[in-house]
DNA sequence: TTAATTTGACCGTC
DNA sequence: GACGGTCAAATTAA
């Protein structure tokens, strides 16, 4: 990036540092008997807030086209080459793109495999990936499969997913993503029994969230911000990291974005916890493997989301949000 | 015929 | 030089 990116860093950090103020005078307000119109107004201006700061990083990214070289990058049917220039500048393109899967985001998820699964068969995240390798890697019992999104080449999506076995229970299956799904192809929830989205809100007492949509359009409610603390709640009391086989790990931004100042307790308190009924060897090694979890159909993309669009924004080491006291 | 997977080779990093 | 990650030709599946 270039020197803006100073100042979209800052205005990013002022829209969350605004929002935290806020939200401290809504905690202040939550702690009077009888009011409810000023918590309203004030959930609104947050909700605001933070969308702003979402866009502003999501603008960000965009100003970086390097990161998304389908789009007008590298086009070779324009611009005829001699077969060594071409080859010079694939080599160049390679290194490049090796560089940039460096700094690409992180974090690893936990799946139960299904019982029918390949061994290496990735359970279905709604996206839609294409394997490119296997590769049996030192030390592990199992190979690793290497997966990228389907629309690379169309899109220039640089998502990618390594899927493995773990050595310790089998049954659970290492999935390390990289990159974001620069493709925006609507992320598909594959509900476990065949349940509809709205059949597993209903269950789950919980919404699905505007918010949570990876694609754009944000014209929330005002009382979005309270069906999305209450689903939080739900998350963070419940030691139980379930779906039906779906194992949700922090993404890397959680902890990668906010530092040790931004410690929700929804991830916390899970993670000091084992799961899979108390065992989960994984967890101690890896680096992102604080369990979050919760239903996977909310879960999964608000935190992604988030974790991406902020992922490449260094935050001011004095910058403080105390989020515990946003997921009460 | 097209799309997806497999697998050996290649490349970059440590 | 070892290792992990990716490429790309060959093969298989739909």
């Amino acid at each position: 990036m270039d020197g803006g990116s100073g100042t979209v860093q800052t205005l990013l950090i002022h829209e969350l540092t605004r929002g935290h103020e806020l939200l401290g005078q809504l905690l202040a307000n939550l702690d009077q008997p009888t009011v409810t119109n000023p918590c309203k107004q004030l959930a609104s201006e947050i909700l605001l807030s933070i969308e702003r700061a979402l866009c502003i990083a999501k603008a960000s990214i965009l100003e970086s086209p390097r990161l998304n070289p389908s789009y007008g990058g590298t086009d070779s049917s324009v611009s005829p080459r001699s077969e060594s220039s071409e080859q010079a500048s694939k080599e160049l393109e390679r290194r490049e793109m090796s560089k940039k899967r460096k700094t690409l985001p992180k974090w690893t998820n936990q799946v139960l495999a299904g019982a029918g699964e390949r061994p290496e068969g990735p359970a279905d995240d709604g996206y839609s990936w294409r394997k490119y390798g296997q590769k049996e890697i030192l030390g592990a019992k199992h190979p690793r499969g290497y997966y990228r999104c389907t629309h690379r080449n169309t899109r220039g999506c640089l998502a990618t997913k390594q899927v493995q076995r773990s050595d310790q229970n089998p049954s659970i299956l290492d999935i390390t993503y990289r990159g974001d799904h620069t493709c925006h192809q609507k992320q598909q929830l594959v509900f476990p029994r065949g349940e509809t989205e709205q059949e597993q809100e209903q269950e789950q007492g919980q919404e699905i969230h505007p918010l949570m949509d990876r694609v754009q359009p944000q014209h929330h409610q005002p009382e979005l911000l309270l069906s999305f603390q209450t689903g939080l709640r739900v998350r963070t009391t419940g030691s139980c990291i379930k779906t039906d086989n779906m194992v949700f790990s922090s993404p890397l931004g959680m902890e990668n974005c906010f530092n040790s100042n931004f410690s929700p307790s929804f991830i916390s308190s899970a993670a000091s916890e084992s799961n899979f009924g108390g065992a989960n060897p994984q967890g101690a090694e890896s680096d992102y493997k604080e369990i979050v979890t919760a239903a996977s159909s909310a879960v999964d993309s608000p935190f992604v989301d988030m974790d991406f669009m902020l992922g490449n924004i260094d935050f001011d080491p004095d910058f403080h949000f105390d989020a515990s006291a946003f997921f009460v």
